[in-house]
DNA sequence: CTTGATGGGTAGCCTACCTATCTATCTAGC
DNA sequence: GCTAGATAGATAGGTAGGCTACCCATCAAG
């Protein structure tokens, strides 16, 4: 039936919703507060690798993809220049709108470094974790990226 | 190999968490950005429900479950309180340090309408995906509860 | 009866978002 | 060619929700 189906599907999903969101809430504060000082960000880290993939990307762009306001990406992009991470530079296509954003010499050795020395506390907790646990968790990043388009 | 086994679980943990940390940031910001306003905010929600389970619990108690300092749990009673919500009553045990929390009838009303909420962003957003999808979520629920002991 | 641990609280700060609003530019329709 | 609306980006100001530092009262153990 697809009537019950729909009210089954809807059943499912609240119930799931009611079971995950305290554990993503959960997760999300001890990261916060667990994960040390790495000088950048969750967010900022994220964007400066998006920016070393996409020489020359804009803020809104940016804001598409971290789902994300522009004024944040502005906010964040003024401390990652500031900090001499990444560049504005002029307009490169026709659209003298746009900036374009470019990550200098050393914003590219922050997300190596970043990238090799994080064993950081996330890590460490998996890494605790059984095999089949870790695997769970891989299977469910799919699902959980689609959320929200 | 026992040695190879351990580097190898190292790097799935890293790996793993490489991925995880950004989808998860990602979710909290569309989640609390998208759900509304319904009085309590999440973590609220989840102290009231734990008041309504356990009678008599006090901040020490609940500053643990949610993994969150004492302050924060403090703020947030106070908060409960002041919409009526919860009560502190005299120490019921013989520790006069300890104060006990309950529920008022309205806070009680409050859970059980939350909870009955169809309407809910993340809920909407879990029925849309399929149901494979929603069981690759159910499953890495537990594994991830377990991080953070 | 001091010493240290624990339950609870206040004050003040900080991070990381948000909305509202502005300017400059692009694009379409008259 | 010129205005109307959309888009890129920035700034100002606000808020939510954590945190640390510090306080007091009480308990438990030497």
């Amino acid at each position: 039936m697809v009537a019950t189906r729909t009210t089954d599907d809807l059943d499912d999903a609240l119930a799931l919703a009611e079971a995950l969101r305290p554990v993503l809430h959960r997760l999300i504060r001890q990261l916060r507060r667990e994960s040390g000082d790495f000088g950048v960000s969750p967010l900022q880290g994220q964007l400066l690798i998006a920016i070393i993939k996409h020489p020359g990307i804009g803020t809104a762009e940016l804001a598409r993809q971290e789902r994300v306001r522009g004024p944040t990406i502005s906010g964040h992009i003024n401390a990652l220049e500031a900090a001499g991470l990444v560049a504005r530079t002029a307009p490169a296509t026709g659209d003298r709108r746009r900036i374009g954003l470019l990550a200098t010499d050393k914003g590219r050795t922050v997300i190596k470094t970043l990238k090799r020395r994080r064993t950081d506390w996330l890590a460490r907790q998996l890494g605790g974790l059984s095999r089949d646990a870790r695997r769970a968790i891989r299977d469910a990043i799919a699902p959980l990226s689609e959320i929200g388009l």
